[in-house]
DNA sequence: AAGCTAGACAACCGCAGAGTT
DNA sequence: AAACTCTGCGGTTGTCTAGCT
């Protein structure tokens, strides 16, 4: 029996995501955390599949994403990865702290391609194409010092590993020993300790859950229990007890200007219920931690 | 101003693997 | 072991927009 479509099609809106639809599937997540993914439409009242919203919440919405361009330093990242890795996209996204594999790989086809290119590099093999010879010297010396120094791409073992044990064991390698102390290892070490792939998977009593959505949770109590974490119905604003949540830098380089959902969010809690979305602990601690936004 | 084009990036599609029943 | 679900991945397509004619 062949697989069945993760979702029924019929009826499914597909396309770019508006601003209401963004408010309604962080509402739904910030009420029942990323539970069953294919329950997510039913509980947020969306009109899409599950894989659409998880994507979207994965690559546009989670909060510890980095909007923006890729730096110079998280360019030459990605370029010394896919030397190694190829086109593992999610394994080279799991070194780059807050940025998601389909951005990485937008950015290698738009940017670091051409520009690869230019210099006279197969984007492919980071080796020179045939004609590099017919590149002017200074070209030339400046794609020695993108990948590495001045060694070529065979002293560097920029060939893709042939098998699948190979590649498994390189990558292994490939942010420990094998990594000349170069500008990438200073980046990672700007970075201690973060992969995108470690972010740890929120569960509803972990998150910061504006009173107003916690206490509508109730439809959450129509699904079955394994579907949706529940929120206590006998919450009470008073009893809510948030964790001290350790939120990623990255967090503050998320640009206001690239996104408005969470913004009307609380307006919206903000006007209908004239009530703070979050209690006095958790605003001191976002105050503590020097907030760049101001959400209020 | 209108039409066209290319670039950028968001979103979709189909498949594979892991886990569960 | 087979059937099924869910999630993640990589390739591809669609949409939007800025720049050019």
């Amino acid at each position: 029996m062949g697989r069945q479509p993760c979702c029924d099609k019929v009826g499914l809106k597909k396309g770019p995501w508006t601003a209401e639809e963004d408010r309604k599937l962080i509402n739904c997540i910030l009420t029942n955390g990323q539970c069953c993914w294919r329950a997510v439409p039913k509980l947020s009242g969306l009109l899409r599949c599950g894989k659409s919203c998880r994507l979207r919440w994965t690559n546009y919405l989670r909060p510890d994403l980095k909007r923006g361009l890729l730096s110079d330093d998280e360019e030459k990242m990605v370029i010394e990865l896919h030397s190694r890795l190829g086109n593992r996209w999610s394994k080279i996204a799991s070194h780059l702290p807050g940025r998601t594999d389909n951005e990485i790989k937008n950015h290698w086809n738009t940017h670091i391609k051409k520009k690869l290119r230019r210099m006279g590099i197969d984007p492919m093999t980071h080796k020179p194409i045939p004609s590099a010879d017919e590149l002017p010297h200074q070209q030339q010396q400046h794609v020695g010092t993108l990948v590495d120094e001045n060694k070529s791409s065979d002293e560097l073992g920029l060939q893709h590993s042939s098998t699948t044990a190979e590649m498994e064991a390189e990558e292994d390698s490939i942010m420990t020993s094998r990594f000349t102390p170069t500008e990438t290892e200073a980046f990672l070490c700007k970075s201690p300790g973060f992969c995108t792939d470690e972010v740890p998977m929120m569960e509803p009593h972990e998150m910061i859950v504006p009173y107003a959505v916690a206490a509508s949770s109730a439809s959450c109590a129509a699904l079955p229990s394994s579907s949706c974490s529940s929120v206590d119905s006998s919450f009470e604003p008073e009893n809510l007890q948030l964790p001290f949540v350790e939120w990623p830098e990255s967090i503050w380089l998320w640009g206001a200007d690239d996104f408005g959902g969470w913004d009307s969010i609380y307006d919206e809690l903000d006007g209908k219920l004239g009530l703070d979305p979050f209690n006095q602990r958790q605003r001191a601690v976002l105050d503590q931690e020097s907030w760049k936004f101001e959400l209020f």
